[in-house]
DNA sequence: TTAAACATGTATATAAAATACTACTTAGCG
DNA sequence: CGCTAAGTAGTATTTTATATACATGTTTAA
């Protein structure tokens, strides 16, 4: 059980974005900081942008900027945009063959379960991520330091 | 996220056995019942067999019987003994090798919603799973009434 | 008008999971 | 006593999802 690269990219690219703030930060850098795929990277930004984390700039100096607040990014939301298969076990999915489905009580509880764990990640934002550690963070990134 | 056919099949075996109560069930007959590979149904068996759940007896007119009482059988515990990987992100494994770990506040977010996640599955038991619907489930495995 | 940046589609590689295969052990039954 | 139905165990193969790479296009500031 776990979530995939795809999202854990995508809350590293926020949190990078979050800890430089106003200045715009590319692709390659994001990638160079966590020594992650660049390729794999542009996919996440490219969702990130669509659904409106994320503004990006082309062109030369361009990059890219958060287009929210870090308090109105909720883990819960992004996870749920980014996690494409939150179904847990076969009767979730579309071609489920589990012959006691009708009968079967497990749906529910695993349903009930999957809320349970969403409930706790909709309770923080990327704002918490943050916090007094943000000079920690910026310093682990290579970041320098914003004069705030 | 999603569990493992693996912790799949070994929650159908349960439940296989749990409605047909005393009498001895075969692998052959469980993983013809859910159409399911014989062979990766064995492991499962091994497995829950090895750590208590049932009791395997060999030899002509041997099969599997449920070694606990329903009651006891909880949901939780089952997940975390059959899903070996419960991390969900790469900084709950051995070989990890994100840099912002130290300051980073998501590890223990998302182990506050994987708690929340299991409190919910300690809850219920093999028991709940069976319940008003023991006969329908029957009738859906094919297993003929239990005189109860 | 060029170089630095993002955009997009496709192909390949990797790793985990599921399944299959092979040989062996146990035990009831005739 | 030997046959057969059942579980045991280890290994190999296949499948699938995920991740990564590659190739090419588009935008825009300098």
């Amino acid at each position: 059980m776990h979530l995939t690269r795809y999202t854990d990219y995508a809350l590293r690219v926020l949190i990078y974005l979050a800890v430089k703030g106003e200045e715009r930060s590319t692709i390659h850098e994001i990638a160079e900081s966590f020594g992650v795929s660049r390729n794999h990277l542009m996919k996440v930004v490219q969702d990130l942008s669509r659904r409106g984390y994320i503004t990006t700039i082309r062109g030369k100096h361009g990059g890219l900027l958060l287009n929210r607040a870090p308090e109105e990014i909720t883990l819960g939301g992004l996870v749920r945009d980014t996690e494409h298969e939150l179904s847990l076990v076969e009767c979730f999915r579309d071609h489920n063959e589990c012959i006691i489905t009708p009968a079967c009580r497990l749906k529910p509880i695993f349903n009930e379960a999957m809320e349970a764990f969403m409930a706790v990640l909709d309770r923080y934002t990327l704002a918490d991520m943050l916090g007094v550690r943000q000079q920690q963070l910026a310093r682990l990134l290579l970041i320098p330091a914003e004069e705030t």
